[in-house]
RNA sequence: GGGUCGGUGCCCGAGUGGCCAAAGGGAACGGGCUGUAAACCCGUCGGCAUUGCCUUCGAAGGUUCGAAUCCUUCCCGGCCCA
């Protein structure tokens, strides 16, 4: 099966330029594709990851991938999906931003030197330096007002009471010059991105029509909604980010595993990088038993090891085994281990455990002593996996290995208290 | 600038002098059921405190024994007129 129809059959086509002759150039050399990230904030995050694996599936397909940081579009702003105009960030936050995604974009390609080869690009290194005239001339006489304007993008806005400014709607003419700049410097044929991006790749496929004479192609992909419209990646806890820090490696594989299952088949066609047959196996398998979210889990382990590694993958199916599977106190010294380093945890003298309200509030259980009053009378807490109550005296339990208390709220908030003395 | 209506807890929204920490709905959280799901049922949902106290109803003052509720000034938003 040739790429297209791989990327047909997993849903990820919303848009190309024509399908027929893509496939056939994407047959007969190794082509170069590009995928924009704006940093917006100082990681990506789980939304990000479409453009990052499409990337990836044309590497394994043997062509070369180009992420792209966007440290110059960044410093305008996109208004594409955006119904209002946005604020701009500093200089210093920018550059920030583009330092970490840059070492974030760098995980899921192969950067050895090779044929298929990724290269990391800023479009800042081939735009702070054009004056103004210069761009003018080179890249804004060769597009129309007329066309910026029949963009869905702009005429969104147009006809909003908000407007655009005249900087956002430059916008298009900043992401069109990067793909010639590409188009020209690194023989980059193909731009892709989410369908919000297709006015501005083919703006740029354009500009490299009538200033470079040169054949360029476009590929969206279709945007992901979760099922209730909402955008997809956003839990209650916020945005899931790709950088650890943000979202522990523990936290990213439960954003997986608790996916629905109206929408994990969806998931593992778009997300997994398996071959499309193993993958249609797993839903297979799935959807004997939904209950046990074998799909969920598959996903799950697939990319928390893409993105934080085998080992962090490993160690938070481990935590998960210990806090949703079974009971703690049979749990291994190891598998404690992994628990301690995916969830919250503290260290506190036997002493501290006296006050059950106080050590709640500390754990970052309860918002309050009140909260922590009201959900114990609820019967909302667990200590080493049983019930507490008000009166209950922490330091009647058991530690767990001689060293740990393992507290609960509710079934997803989980805190380890290592006691010594 | 003139007129008018409005600003209440995470959100929406009742409340026009004491019975108001403030109805109702949603969100959220907990319990039950379950599959670490959905739906559904139950409970909680300002803070501190073992009967009570403290801080909240755009802001600051004032009237009153007592104000979210009345008065004054200011700030912000909607609508109408200029």
């Amino acid at each position: 099966m040739d790429l297209i129809n791989d990327l047909d059959a997993r849903g990820l086509i919303h848009d190309s330029t024509d399908r027929e002759f893509l496939r056939s150039r994407l047959k007969e050399k190794s082509v170069g594709v590009y995928v924009g990230f704006d940093p917006t904030a100082d990681s990506l995050h789980v939304g990000h990851l479409m453009g990052q694996l499409g990337l990836r599936r044309f590497q394994l397909a043997g062509h070369r991938p180009f992420p792209l940081a966007g440290g110059a579009t960044g410093m305008i702003g996109d208004p594409s999906g955006k119904s209002e105009e946005r604020n701009l960030l500093t200089r210093e936050e920018l550059q920030h931003n583009v330092d970490r995604i840059k070492s974030q974009l760098e995980r899921i390609l192969d950067f050895e030197p090779g044929p298929f080869q990724a290269t990391l690009v800023d479009n800042a290194d081939w735009t702070a330096g054009t004056s103004m005239l210069d761009f003018l001339r080179d890249v804004g006489k060769h597009l129309t007002v007329n066309q910026m304007m029949a963009k869905e993008s702009v005429k969104n806005r147009l006809s909003s009471e908000v407007g655009i400014s005249y900087t956002e709607f430059s916008y298009m003419l900043l992401q069109a010059n990067d793909f010639r700049h590409l188009y020209v410097a690194h023989g980059v044929e193909l731009q892709m991105g989410g369908s919000d991006q297709w006015g501005n790749i083919t703006a740029g496929i354009d500009l490299i029509r009538k200033s470079a004479g040169g054949a360029a192609h476009g590929l969206t992909w279709p945007l992901l909604l979760k099922s209730d419209g909402t955008k997809f990646g956003k839990t209650a806890d916020g945005a899931v980010w790709l950088d650890p820090d943000k979202t522990s490696p523990y936290q990213f594989r439960q954003f997986w595993i608790q996916a629905g299952d109206d929408a994990i088949v969806d998931y593992l066609l778009r997300f997994s990088t398996r071959p499309l047959d193993e993958v249609q196996a797993v839903i297979a398998d799935h959807l004997i038993a939904p209950h046990e979210r074998r799909g969920q889990r598959a996903l799950a382990r697939e990319l928390t090891s893409l993105v934080h590694g085998e080992a962090a993958a490993a160690a938070a199916d481990e935590a998960a085994d210990v806090l949703f599977g079974g009971d703690p106190t049979q749990a291994s010294l190891a598998a404690l281990e992994a628990v301690a380093r995916e969830v919250p945890s503290s260290r506190m003298t036997r002493v501290q455990l006296a006050d059950v309200v106080e050590v709640l509030v500390g754990a970052d259980l309860a918002q309050s002593k009140s909260d922590a009053r009201r959900t114990l009378e609820g019967a909302g807490y667990r200590c080493n996996g049983s019930q507490i109550d008000a009166n209950a005296q922490l330091s009647d339990h058991a530690l767990l290995h001689g060293r740990y208390l393992l507290l609960q709220r509710g079934k997803k908030s989980h805190h380890l208290v290592e006691v010594f003395s």
